[in-house]
Formats: structure tokens, C-alpha cells, sequence
DNA sequence: CGCGCCGTTGATATTATTCAAGACCAGTGG
DNA sequence: CCACTGGTCTTGAATAATATCAACGGCGCG
């Protein structure tokens, strides 16, 4: 059945179990950066590469096992981070102890941008699963920029897209009743999936219920009360963290409905 | 009575009333704009100066009557516009109907920075007052930014702190109470009255109830009950839209206060 | 004066949270 | 192998928070 084979998919090993946080070597090590983007298959999402070996903006590749900090608020902003592979959550924390899960980033995406224009990150970035990532430090970008329009261009779009992406959360959380939000959860997570070539109707969720919550402004057991409630009208199928999306139209609709 | 004063200070025939948008001629016409820039109080918040005429980044000025659309989601974006007096709001909107006030910028801020790294806007921006605005065409700012890395660093700090501020509003949308989203919405307004020299304790809010309910996620009748009952605490005064804060930290206790 | 918009307040309904109990599952150690 | 543990998830009942519906007062404006 299909959901026992996404299941199996998923490692077993890294279901529910945070791994010691620290750096494992990047696969790949010893062969030329340069000539490793050059055949990455993320190139359309990633910075223009130049001809010479200067133009390279991946410095370095690191991994990161499940529960491991790439970066944490107050550390000094030095570059921007592509995951090439796995998936990262950024939580926002203030100082009277709030915090709340601010993004969710999957392959292809960019991880740290809070830090553009400022000297230290805000919110802390932490791995959901054994995760690859390109390291793009971001003076160096800010030089190739300087004589490259389209690496301009892409740092502009980058944070642009960052902008966007916030607003449409602000958006979701100031508009919509707690259903709609996981509705556009979901749906916001299966366009992603369908852009990146997986399955945008069948996925393994890599947070918990409360993390999920946490992005959502809701507490865990309302998450689980909706998922049970989907379940039941037919809308998705729901196993733990693999989610199947049985109905998207009905779940768009359940967006688009202006009960509020 | 200082609240009878500060009712006064404002414009009555501006309250309440949207007057019909139009442009009206901005003031210091035929002053050439790079002298009218050195002589800006905002210097300090604004864009770098070079010496050349050529490097001026503000192409001309506009004013705009209370009421009155600086664009329009899906206008094509071409430039930021800093606010040199009055304020704006801007407003979210999404295909099924639901909208959200995304934005307020009062003085010294800049609105437009949505378009930035996109070909058209998607918010729209709306005149709260009768208001001038510098505009600074985008194309001839990247194109400075590409000689001066000082105007590239303003670039991104600008939208730094838009990504700053969305996140700071995804943090109150999905962590705070409503009463708590009030008084963090006041305690806002008045640190950034206060950097910008006007009094942080006694304002004229330009937004109606309906509007600051929708940037805050509740209800007109959720945010008049709050105004109400902080004046019954003796946290603030209250009268229509003259807001005078008598008790900050009460209001930060409020805001801090981790009820959740 | 009357109209339209804005704001306030009360009664009621709806929605989401809190508190609490228990199930499931994987890993651990006897 | 099994009992135990800790983290996760589900579900129910009671409660709190917020929205909705409705009425009304105030004010500026034509």
C-alpha cells in the first residue's frame, strides 16, 4: 500500500530520534567546487556561475546530522546556505523566552537570509533530518554583485522571495481560522515538493506536531484535532508524519473559503 | 488639557474624512532635488550622498492626499518611495478577497520595498494622511550600488529591516494575545515616533479601529473593547484616535508577560 | 436635519486552548 | 525477551478567548 511504502521510505532511524548534533564531512570532498556546481541539478535556483575560478559562490559544503545548529541568534552573519539536500526549520526566540518556528526550508532553498544587512543572524537554524548544505558567504557575493548584474539580481530575488514568503505567513496567520491554516500548510508544502520534482500529493512531514503549531500560531493538540478532522472528511490521509493528500481541491477550497 | 491639545494639533478636517485621491504639486518645485537632499533632516536614515548630480537617488517628490493609492498590486515596480511627512499603509490582498493591512510607515520609512527583486508590486499602498514622499527610481539605485558599496549596504539594510518587521509581526501574529498585540502595536508606534523625534507617549493614530484590527488579526470590536479596558487598567487614555500611553512598563510587562 | 462612517458596548455563539488521560513507538537495560 | 522510559500523538471535557450579531451614540458633511 502506498502509505506503508513512504513509510519505508522515510529512515526509520530518524523518526522521533534528535541524533547528537555535529558536523559530518561533505560528500564530495576533494573534487573542485566549481566543477561540482557546474553539474548540480539546483543550478536553475541557484546564483549564475561565472567563468573563472573567482566567480565560484559555493565556498564549502557542510552536513549536518538531524537536531544539528547551523546557525543560532547573535552568531555573526557570514554567508547564506542552499540545502542540497534534507531540511531545516529557523526558530525565532525573544527575550522574554516567546519563540516559534519561523520557516521551513527544503532543497533548493535559502537558509539565513535574515542575516542580510545585519552582522549577526536573529533566529537559529537547526536540521530536521541528516542535511547537506553550500555554504555562500556573503561578502564575496556582495563583490560578485558589484560586477555582475545577475548575481545582483539574484541576491535581490533571493531576499525578495524571503520577504514574500513572510508574507504570505503573515498573511495565513492574521486572515485564517486554525483549519485553513494546515490547509495552506499543506498546500504551501506540496507546491514546494511539486517544484522540486517529489511527490506534491504524498510526503513525510519533518516536524512534530508542536513545531508545526509553532508556524501556525496553534498549540499541538488543535494540529492534531485538524488532522484527525481532515482525516475523517476525506480530505488527506494522515499516518504519524506521512501525509497523503487525498482531496486538493476541496483543501483549496477550504482556503479560499472567506468564512472569517 | 494635553489630550484637548494634542486633538487639536491634529488636522480635524482630515479625521474621518478620505478625501478624493489625486496628486497635488510637492513643495520645493524648481529647487534642484540634490540641494533640497542635503538639506533633508532624514539624512541620516536615508541613502549616502555622492558629489555628482548623477548620483542624487531621489528623482522627484510627491504628495499625496490623505486617502490617495501610491500604487496598486500588480503595478509594475520602478522605484522605493521614503515618506518625508505623513504616513501610509499597505495593504495585502489575495485572489479569494481576503485582505490584511500589512504595513504602516510613518516618517523616514520607506514603502515599496515588496517590489524589490519581483517586475511589479503586490501590495497596494494607501495615503492615511496627506503626505510627502520622495521617490527613488530602483534601476538607478542598483546601478549606484554597483560603484558605491555603501549604497549597496543601505540596499540591503532596508530590506533587512523589512524582513526584521514582517518578522516581528509573524512573532506577535502567532505567539501574542490579542491584548498583547495591542499594547506591543502601541509600544511600537511609540519607539519609532521617539526615533524620529515626536513624542513617544502621545500620538494621533491615522488608522480606524477596523484597519489596525486587521494588521493586529482581530476584530474592530475586539480592538475598541482592548482600547477600552487598558484605559479602565489606567495603562493608556483614550479618546477616538488620540492614544496617550501612561504606563510603559505596564504595557511592556503586558507584552512580556508569557500567558500562552 | 439626515446620512454615512466610526466607535462603543452588551449578549451570545464559535473557536481554540488548557488540563488530563491514555495509546503508540523506538530505544534501553535487565 | 520483556519491562520500562521518554517523546510523540490522540482524544475528551471544561474553560477561556475571540468573533459575531445587534443596538446605539457621536461626529462631520452635504
Amino acid at each position: 500500500m502506498a502509505l506503508a511504502a513512504a513509510m519505508e521510505r522515510s529512515n526509520p532511524a530518524d523518526r522521533y530520534t534528535a541524533s547528537i548534533a555535529r558536523l559530518i564531512p561533505a560528500t564530495g570532498d576533494g573534487v573542485p567546487l566549481a566543477r561540482q556546481c557546474t553539474s548540480c541539478s539546483l543550478e536553475q535556483h541557484c546564483f549564475p556561475l561565472g567563468t573563472r575560478a573567482s566567480d565560484a559562490v559555493v565556498s564549502t559544503r557542510k552536513r549536518l546530522y538531524k537536531g544539528a545548529t547551523l546557525f543560532r541568534a547573535g552568531d555573526p552573519f557570514t554567508a547564506l546556505y542552499a540545502i542540497r539536500s534534507g531540511s531545516c526549520k529557523t526558530v525565532l526566540l525573544t527575550e522574554d523566552g516567546r519563540e516559534q518556528v519561523s520557516a521551513y526550508y527544503i532543497r533548493g532553498e535559502y537558509v539565513g537570509v535574515d542575516g542580510v544587512g545585519a552582522t549577526t543572524h536573529n533566529c537559529e537554524a537547526i536540521a530536521l533530518e541528516d542535511t547537506e548544505i553550500c555554504v555562500l558567504p556573503f561578502a564575496h557575493l556582495e563583490a560578485l554583485a558589484r560586477d555582475n548584474e545577475r548575481v545582483q539580481q539574484t541576491i535581490h530575488r533571493v531576499l525578495a522571495s524571503e520577504i514574500a514568503r513572510e508574507r504570505s505567513i503573515m498573511l495565513m496567520l492574521g486572515t485564517m481560522r486554525a483549519e485553513q491554516r494546515l490547509a495552506a500548510f499543506l498546500l504551501d508544502l506540496s507546491r514546494r515538493y511539486r517544484e522540486r520534482g517529489y511527490s506534491s500529493t504524498e510526503f513525510v512531514l519533518r516536524m512534530t506536531r508542536e513545531e508545526i503549531g509553532s508556524y501556525l500560531g496553534l498549540k499541538l493538540e488543535t494540529v492534531s484535532r485538524l488532522f484527525s478532522h481532515m482525516h475523517r472528511e476525506g480530505l488527506v490521509q494522515v499516518q504519524g508524519r506521512v501525509v497523503k493528500l487525498l482531496d486538493l481541491s476541496a483543501l483549496k477550497g477550504l482556503v479560499t473559503s472567506s468564512v472569517q
